[in-house]
DNA sequence: TAAAAAATTGACCATTCAGACAAGTTTTGA
DNA sequence: TCAAAACTTGTCTGAATGGTCAATTTTTTA
């Protein structure tokens, strides 16, 4: 353990680097559960295994922790969801849409509350990104659902509000899981809960907008 | 103002109920912006118009306001949402729901929205609500969705995921307002905006499973 | 290998907060 | 009208928290 202890090559960064992500991940974890006001540096630090004084070398304050975790997550969504911009079949392409929020929802739930409590908070600290990236990445989503309608490939409905259920819909799993959990009678959401929500909301989706699967 | 100042007949607990009143409608706006450790008793005393010690004298502790809150909340949920047991017309039952939940999130974005931070966070506070109340009345939909499927009435979905759809989707407009005022280009959500939700996901509901507006 | 840079950490401080308490005022009921 | 009950509120306290700092150790670089 003490000859061949892990650590990596030695390049400039390499320790802020793996810090800082220790310290997100740590930070992700307890904002999720406790939200920020809840969310103590001592607590953020125990659960990273460094002490106190160490978060607040690699980050200026309790502020920032927050704003580089938000960060992350816009950057992990942006990463997920971006494949979708192709103009084919919509029934494919709502299908694909569908899977990849349901499959965030199960592989990155924290992230997916700490989200859901900043805009249940007003999104104080997601305007900017609310007003430029999300409002561009929401434009071209819209237009091609116009496109799809007025090519009568689906059922004339509102796009936004289209979104929204599948949003919605999708969220649920990760925001509402104890809900979720008691309602399934079970005490932990596995795979398979998430394939059948998956297919029930393609399902009832994709015939709700005129659509056949492929 | 002095003379005939607005005091209701003296009642023994008027001053109570009217006081207890008062400090959980404070309570519930701050608790629904700032989350449980967001909030203090100051803050809810300074809302309602009280110094604090009148707060810690209606209310046991914090968690004592705390708690009142969601019961409050659990007791307009129950009063809005159970007229729907009829075993009437899936379409019409549907309708009535989606339209009392989307009514809901209108009227009370507050309420909904310390309701769903409590499930992001593990809804510690909820579990025997979840496994009693909840549990029932649950079951009792699960039955009548199963009913009208195997009557033929509606096509065989999930009806637990398909519930789940029906909440997220309307939950969404009080819990993500900021993105769904971004969304719609408003800075304040209108009947209007509820009324184009309420059709569009009636319209795709309704559709998806395979039913017919009456 | 030695100086410089980066990282670690214990101790400390000012502020905030939940809650207790006791002294006073108002309301109620006989 | 008067005593008891209900209500009001200013003040205090111990604990927790965000943040600072300087001393020390580890890592990098030349």
């Amino acid at each position: 353990m003490s000859r061949t202890a892990p650590r990596g090559p030695y390049k400039p960064g390499r320790i802020r680097q793996e810090s800082e992500q220790r310290i997100l991940n740590a930070a992700t974890s307890t904002f999720s559960q406790h939200g920020y006001a809840g969310t103590s540096m001592q607590s953020i630090a125990d659960m990273a295994g460094v002490p106190k004084a160490n978060v607040h070398y690699y980050f200026k304050n309790k502020l920032g922790v927050y704003t580089a975790v938000l960060e992350n997550i816009l950057g992990l969504w942006d990463t997920v969801l971006n494949d979708l911009t192709v103009e084919d079949d919509p029934a494919d392409a709502l299908c694909r849409y569908i899977d990849a929020k349901i499959t965030f929802s199960r592989t990155h739930p924290q992230e997916s509350r700490v989200f859901a409590k900043e805009m249940l908070s007003g999104a104080p600290h997601l305007q900017e990104f609310l007003a430029a990236d999300y409002r561009a990445w929401l434009e071209a989503r819209l237009t091609i659902f116009r496109g799809w309608i007025s090519a009568g490939k689906m059922d004339p409905i509102d796009p936004a509000h289209l979104l929204f259920m599948i949003w919605g819909s999708t969220q649920h799993y990760a925001d509402f899981e104890p809900q979720v959990m008691q309602s399934l009678g079970t005490d932990s959401l596995q795979q398979a809960h998430f394939d059948a929500a998956a297919k029930t909301v393609k399902q009832v989706i994709l015939k709700g907008c005129g659509l056949t699967p492929t």
